[in-house]
DNA sequence: CTGTCATTGTCAATGGTTTGTCCAATGCTA
DNA sequence: TAGCATTGGACAAACCATTGACAATGACAG
């Protein structure tokens, strides 16, 4: 929800179309033909005439892509000024969770998982990784995470199961999967006066997927993220809570080696923390100790959406 | 805003054209092009009027290799100031992103080193990411490689043993090395017909850093990587080479779970490809039946810079 | 249902600009 | 003298802008 960091910024740095394309996952002719029918933006001119668009341009375009990739026509928004646009978007993306996500939602990405799920089985590297990429750039992170880069790994893991794809073509997705969310949550603005949260997985867990999704969603969602990777013993995670003085922590466990040792685990890193830290428990193994959980104050959030709600309505309580 | 270096660092030592090329990856042609184009940079002069460029210069070169490889043409950066050029290149990473300025200055690698310890120590994943950034710019990816990244592992790797930091310590920094590197690896230039390496770890290890380190370096080197990730049994390694064609295959071993039978899973590899794919082996283990596997027709690295030296050595077999 | 029309993304052809590389001549160094 | 660096000029490839055309889609009247 951070936008501009102050509005003068926005005019001045200039992009030429190779980076406003690839910022806003609309192709380079787009771009053109939207100025020249619509006036949709007008870059300012290089001493050569190339177009340099500003920052303010990039988000107007990425904005009318939104608004167009929603079911609106070009011709009918381009014109609308930027404030529109915005309220326009943030409208379109909630009616499209108050669907329920079954039909918008799966519209544009199951072509997208398919896409992905044939680049890993030709072990294609570059091709999936910017597939990925495109896909990040054109839904953002928050779609991206839970409706593309979550369901494609779902999506992996099965057809490794059923045997139609080998470890190998498992790995290689994870790799690049993994690696594209790093480098998107990196990208996000950083706020250090927001909450803070350490993500880890605890010990016995190596799954780390599960916690990249979890750290990106929270970046994503505004708050500081301390990422520690996978397969540490509580004591540890809670040691960094407390050192850097953290409001949450945020543990995935999928696969873990014993249900009751992992119970005793969670409630062992409850008792370390002050209460006021939240505790959230995510993925998959969550879901038959929630209620023993949610007993002695830890959350176990069943999806990113859900982890997401939870972040946002906790971020009030650590406001600095 | 920006501490910047004080104008005696960066002043002083003085590299000649030749040194410059290497360390910034452009050619000395586009070295005097830009300077007489442009003025990207004035370095100084020798007493017969040669070039001699500061470390400030080409830091500020590498900044201006890594804008135009992002799309951006050099007459329009040119100019810019070096702050502005760091900023950008951020953005470019992962393609949005404002500087929230934290600064860090940088000398030389042996007090860097100690300085990344100490980011670890305090748990400071922001300050550690942009101290590596920065190394990563200034000195190239094949000195970061060499001289920082591993030296840095190690040297945290030894802290942890001395007891001196936490797992949690390692587990922070790991994370914020590997992105470091990976990042630095997707921008590197990728030629479709240069020769294809695949580079995993064997079954049973899980240690994903050396691979990583030796997958960067391949790619530095200029050759096509597929990464694989850890812990895959060497038929997999196998079929994926055979899948797509690779010239050549690295394993990364660090602390194998028996040794006997890794050595037969490297013969079983060895009998799996044909001999014109050639097989490295590197990592902490390998020393100790280095001889044995050469008989083998496997070649065990001991270093980064011995599997570049063999990378470097090997490539022109498989030239297109 | 069909033909028409407007909308919209893509593509091809052409011309200008930018940029990396190459070359020849010259001078300095070892 | 051989080897390397510098300078200025030349050139081809890559990139970008402009224009016009085309195919796909959907709305709509008949």
């Amino acid at each position: 929800m951070v936008a501009m960091t102050d509005d003068t910024r926005g005019g001045e740095p200039r992009h030429p179309i190779g980076v406003a394309a690839e910022r806003t996952g609309l192709s380079q002719d787009v771009l053109r033909v939207w100025e020249r029918r619509y006036e949709a933006v007008i870059p300012g001119r290089g001493v050569g005439g190339q177009r340099l668009y500003s920052d303010l341009d990039i988000e107007r375009l990425r904005l009318l892509a939104l608004a167009t990739s929603a079911g609106r026509s070009i011709g009918q928004v381009a014109g609308l000024p930027i404030d529109e646009l915005r309220e326009m978007v943030h409208e379109d993306e909630g009616s499209r969770r108050r669907n329920h996500g079954v039909l918008v939602d799966v519209a544009i990405p199951s072509t997208l998982i398919d896409e992905g799920v044939d680049f890993a089985r030709a072990l294609d590297a570059v091709g999936l990784d910017a597939l990925l990429r495109r896909a990040v750039a054109m839904t953002g992170i928050h779609f991206f995470l839970e409706s593309v880069a979550a369901p494609l790994l779902r999506r992996i893991g099965d057809e490794w199961h059923a045997g139609r794809l080998a470890p190998a073509h498992e790995h290689l997705a994870s790799a690049i999967v993994q690696r594209v969310i790093t480098s998107a949550m990196h990208a996000l603005p950083l706020d250090l006066r927001a909450p803070h949260i350490v993500i880890s997985t605890i010990s016995g867990e190596r799954h780390e997927l599960g916690a990249i999704l979890a750290a990106a969603s929270a970046a994503a969602e505004g708050w500081r993220v301390t990422y520690l990777g996978a397969d540490l013993p509580v004591a540890e995670i809670a040691n960094v809570a407390l050192a850097t003085g953290a409001n949450a922590v945020g543990v995935s466990i999928i696969y873990p080696d014993e249900g009751s040792a992992m119970l005793a685990e969670l409630r062992q890193l409850r008792g370390m923390l002050p209460s006021a830290v939240s505790i959230y428990v995510g993925g998959e193994a969550g879901g038959d100790i929630a209620a023993e959980l949610a007993n002695d104050g830890i959350a176990v959030v069943r999806s990113l959406a859900d982890f997401r709600a939870s972040l946002k309505a906790d971020a009030p309580r650590h406001a600095a």
